[in-house]
DNA sequence: ACACGTGTTATGCG
DNA sequence: TCGCATAACACGTG
């Protein structure tokens, strides 16, 4: 469910639990998500180096390493999952939010771990990812990224989210304009500032687009403080037979940007 | 069986 | 070239 509430979680558990433990050993053999390195190659480059430091820009992670090492860069796709565990074996709270799952679940099974880091101290750090649309590697080119959504300043994001005449979805989902809003969190966002998905952006005003930031830091906090997108307000209302939560009226369904999307037809103008 | 999907990116079109 | 839309990617899930 990674947006970047999730990864700012994974971000925060690699940092309270993954950094200055010495690198033994390194799974880098799933050829597809570690394209292009051969495997072998971001094992060579990490083994007896330590992360020194987790940072992330939108959905993109990185780690610095030791002994002026390469940047090992993460990023979760649309099904990854970071799994830290401590020198005993036992996972690190805080990655996975997914209420009442035990340790014992389907979602532990190792089958679906594509990439794993293994500490001397015995414990492992691993992107647990079923579709495999995860991705790691050496050195990221965070060229293409706008600024992260959670800290982007109101000139930048008027200024970036204004200019075009993209639906304004489509706009929050570039992650060249600004890094770090998904399908969920956009969904939930505009339902918070009223606005409608498909309305273009230069049809937004000063005050529209102040709303939207404003929106966009509320709904970016919660989700991070509650344990991830879903706990949006609006997110359990995006079905068939879903009501908004503020006014009743029924949820409409788009396909804007690419991405199906909800919204009451009501509220958001 | 078959469509769908919380992300990214190459490709295509005006 | 720019801005935007769409297909493709891999693969589990409902």
């Amino acid at each position: 469910m990674p947006e970047l509430p999730e990864v700012e979680t994974a971000r925060a558990v690699i940092a309270e639990a993954a950094l200055g433990r010495e690198i033994a050993a390194v799974d880098d053999s799933d050829t597809w998500v570690c394209r292009p390195h051969p495997p072998g190659q971001i094992a060579q480059a990490l083994v007896g180096r330590r992360l020194v430091a987790a940072q992330r820009r939108g959905k993109t992670m990185w780690c610095d390493t030791s002994d002026d090492g390469p940047v090992l860069s993460l990023h979760l796709g649309m099904s990854g999952r970071i799994v830290v565990t401590d020198p005993a074996g036992l996972p690190v709270e805080g990655g996975d939010p997914v209420r009442g799952r035990s340790a014992t679940s389907t979602d532990r099974d190792p089958v679906w771990d594509r990439f794993s880091i293994e500490f001397a101290d015995g414990g492992v750090l691993r992107l647990f990812d079923k579709r495999r649309l995860g991705r790691v590697g050496l050195d990221p080119d965070l060229s293409r990224l706008g600024p992260d959504a959670a800290v982007v300043r109101a000139p930048d994001f008027r200024a970036r989210i204004g200019r075009g005449r993209a639906p304004v979805k489509a706009r929050l989902l570039d992650q060249s304009v600004i890094a770090g809003v998904g399908n969920l969190l956009a969904d939930e966002t505009l339902w918070q500032a009223r606005i409608d998905p498909r309305r273009r952006v230069d049809t937004l005003d000063e005050d529209d687009l102040g709303v939207l930031l404003k929106e966009l830091r509320r709904s970016t906090k919660r989700a991070i403080s509650r344990g991830g997108v879903h706990t949006g307000e609006v997110i359990e209302h995006r079905r068939a037979d879903g009501h908004c939560p503020r006014c009743g009226s029924a949820m409409a369904r788009a396909t804007v940007g690419g991405r199906t999307t909800w919204f009451c037809p009501v509220e958001q103008i």
